[in-house]
DNA sequence: ATAGAGTGATATGTATTCAATATTTAATTT
DNA sequence: AAATTAAATATTGAATACATATCACTCTAT
């Protein structure tokens, strides 16, 4: 059965990591639960949870605000899941590549190759990659079998979602380097995993995303420094 | 302030931690708001926390009930922990040893050094170690200055607790030689620290946890032998 | 005697009401 | 005019009341 605080958990979460409340908005019970169409009880469960989950900040007695993450949380958080998801690889390389795991992941690698084909002739499916690579990542845990690495990178993975809505479009900026990067890592990583070389795998995944933290480090200075030039054009 | 729902929540998650509850029982709201004198809001939102915590166990009306951990799942958390602290070590390394936690891990070598010394003639005092040790792994994950890996160990670190309860008190059979070993390592830790060396660092702190998480399974597996051999004998 | 269905009891989910505290606004004083 | 204080308003925290789903027990039928 579905409760409406389950119902108001995913739709306060999906405003928040799609962006809809910037971080740092008080989220009042009232407001919310006329706007959901229920009482104020479900809403106070739902924002209690989403605090546990880390997006939004409770302070008591002033309620819940949502959480600002900085460059250097979310930079923080990706070493974290590279840790996390390298030990996933390696749990993965130790048992052995089941079949299905295999087929999955090559899969992705053909598919990843042809996206990075045409992302060089400047036409990048940006949906497409990212279903891909989510599909790859979590291929990959789930065939760690181990229920708390599980659990600890689905905690990390959307901490920072709201903030990547925004790398993930990008600006268009997208270059095919680091995209073919990207897949020369995949590619690596599924060949270690297929060799059971345990290490090599804990290793490439590590360095795999974080490259991707350097890459959302490197996207944020940059955007920053526009932020000042626009500034500087405006005060002109 | 403290409100009602925190009350609820630590006198709780006490009760199943210290073992006075029972895994798998079922937690009732109604019961649990007149043992603690409060209504049942503030009860429903302290289950709710420690269902998310991971100590409890949600079914959709049905309730919580507190989890029960299988051997493989607390060994699991234990790799899994392993992992992270061994990242954090890792970080520390890297960053370098501040004085003020180079002498804080100093200090518990040298207190572990004169518990083990006693250990050796028989004389184990349990509660010294515990307290030392939690004091070590925690300064180490304090100097890495990682707010997700501090959030994530700490989630980790006490789910197993309750079934830890039992293995703490460890029915007189701590062998001084696994103490020693703890300590070894513990000096080889803050050795590897010390001169910098993040990966041999971060493989000597794994390597510590795993082989806590070997003693678990061990301790596990003989207990078991035991209970059977009490069966065989209440059955002759 | 056993299995199944139905009814009553019990527990959870939700709404509403009440209380306490924080915030804002207005008024008064310096 | 500005600042401080007090009063009013609004928001969170808790309790109570109500609705609904599950569970257990009983009764009936095979």
């Amino acid at each position: 059965m579905i409760t409406q605080s389950e119902i108001a958990t995913e739709k306060i979460r999906d405003q928040i990591v799609r962006g809809d409340v910037a971080p740092g908005t008080h989220l009042q019970e009232n407001p919310l639960s006329q706007q959901l169409g229920m009482s104020r009880t479900p809403i106070r469960t739902a924002l209690s949870s989403l605090a546990q989950e880390g997006l939004l900040e409770y302070v008591a007695k002033r309620g819940y605000r949502v959480k600002e993450f900085t460059v250097n949380e979310i930079v923080d958080a990706y070493y974290v899941r590279a840790t996390l998801e390298g030990m996933a690889c390696r749990l993965v390389a130790e048992k052995g590549l089941d079949r299905w795991t295999r087929n999955k992941l090559s899969k992705c690698v053909e598919e990843g190759e042809i996206i990075t084909a045409k992302a060089a002739e400047d036409d990048f499916d940006g949906p497409a990659w990212r279903r891909m690579n989510n599909t790859f990542h979590r291929t990959i845990v789930e065939a760690a079998e181990s229920p708390f690495l599980k659990r600890q990178i689905d905690q990390i993975v959307f901490i920072p979602l709201a903030t990547l809505f925004v790398v993930a479009n990008w600006g268009g900026r997208v270059n095919a380097e680091n995209i073919g990067r990207a897949q020369v890592d995949h590619i690596n990583i599924l060949d270690a995993l297929e060799r059971g070389e345990s290490s090599r795998a804990e290793a490439r995944m590590r360095e795999h995303l974080e490259n991707t933290a350097r890459l959302i480090r490197d996207y944020y200075e940059r955007s920053q420094e526009m932020d000042e030039a626009t500034e500087d054009l405006s005060v002109a």
